[in-house]
DNA sequence: GTCTATACGCTGATAGAC
DNA sequence: GTCTATCAGCGTATAGAC
């Protein structure tokens, strides 16, 4: 689901030895580049958010100078939208991909592998609350995710409330802002104590009480 | 529950009409000036953020020079702990205070009341987020607060289950992170698309799931 | 207590040489 | 494509007159 704004984000990350020449230009090099500066700035802006994190730190990351940088991402806006855009291509959500998987196995999977790549939870949870301010050049990317979450997992929740696997009273719609909110929620309190908080146990727990065995 | 280091927030707030001359000094004016001070920057802290709103806005907003605003508050951090501090005064947090009082309908009953109070909601999620960036001053508040929180629901689902009224198989301590979760990430939701979302009907689902009735 | 003046750093972005 | 130089602005915080 590509933000169709975003036109920066480059296109599949190709073979990094570069064999053969590119067709047209030296448009492999410049794409390789556009993809470290993006890695480069998603540590920036999880670290640090989009305000409080510069593009004079995306430069000295990726080893380059901030106006150089400009030339790829002619604002800082731009970048911010390509990584988030790279977030997605990370990031499943917690939707089922093969059809044999219980929504649970999915949800409880993705959890568990976010928390084994840095900076992805962190990014998600600073930004996506930072993008509530002011004109911030995010609101629009998580408004729209929230609302193709939303129906993405009312769709999985009715197709077991037809199967009269819901538990009953259970709301189809309220459960899938439910199920996303107590994922946003947890990841937070994990942020700040990791330890302490089982993120994909509680996940677990949440549809175990919404959703009954098969 | 105060924290040791903001020394610098008010005590009660006092009669706005200072009939009778304050006994020593001109305490209960400059009280008057902090307050506003404080909540000039609890709404500019909560539309820019702790990084994205300036000492600037803050004191155009009371009407004060900015240098004269540092005056009252040494410096951005401590004002920023004032807010934080000022926010425990207003929220409760769900916490039952009348023992008759079920846990559902006490968190439901503030869910609501947040939603009247505007500013409170989104100061919360957005300074809550942004603390877990750099040195960011908040993190000591929101992460003392969340293990407060974490134990008196702990606390308060434990005494559900001495009298069987917590459903079978449930953990009173991830119900408990679970619960601040949802709570936090319903909130978050709602920011963006407050006419969809319904906060209060969430919380109520959860914690009709969790518990059973009397 | 309040102000002006100001220090001093950093910000994102532009112009233009190479 | 990459750089240096530079702009114009804003940030917090300090010094000191009144």
């Amino acid at each position: 689901m590509s933000t169709p704004s975003a036109a920066q984000s480059a296109a599949q990350p190709a073979a990094k030895s570069a064999a053969q020449p590119a067709r047209r230009g030296p448009y492999a090099k410049s794409r390789q580049r556009r993809e470290s500066i993006v890695a480069a700035a998603y540590a920036v802006f999880a670290a640090h958010g989009y305000r409080g994190g510069s593009l004079q730190d995306v430069a000295d990351k990726v080893g380059m100078s901030q106006t150089s940088l400009l030339h790829y991402f002619p604002s800082k806006r731009d970048l911010l939208l390509a990584v988030l855009h790279q977030r997605d291509t990370i990031t499943q959500d917690g939707t089922p991909r093969d059809p044999e998987q219980t929504l649970a196995d999915a949800v409880v999977r993705q959890a568990r592998f976010n928390e084994t790549v840095p900076g992805v939870i962190e990014l998600y949870t600073v930004l996506c609350a930072e993008s509530v301010t002011d004109n911030h050049p995010g609101l629009e990317y998580f408004t729209e995710r929230y609302e193709r979450l939303r129906r993405s997992y009312l769709r999985a929740f009715t197709a077991l409330a037809d199967e009269g696997r819901l538990r009953p009273g259970v709301d189809p719609g309220r459960a899938a802002a439910s199920l996303i909110a107590l994922w946003d929620g947890i990841q937070t309190q994990w942020l700040m104590a990791p330890e302490r908080i089982d993120m994909a146990g509680c996940l677990r727990d949440y549809l175990d009480l919404v959703v009954l065995p098969a």
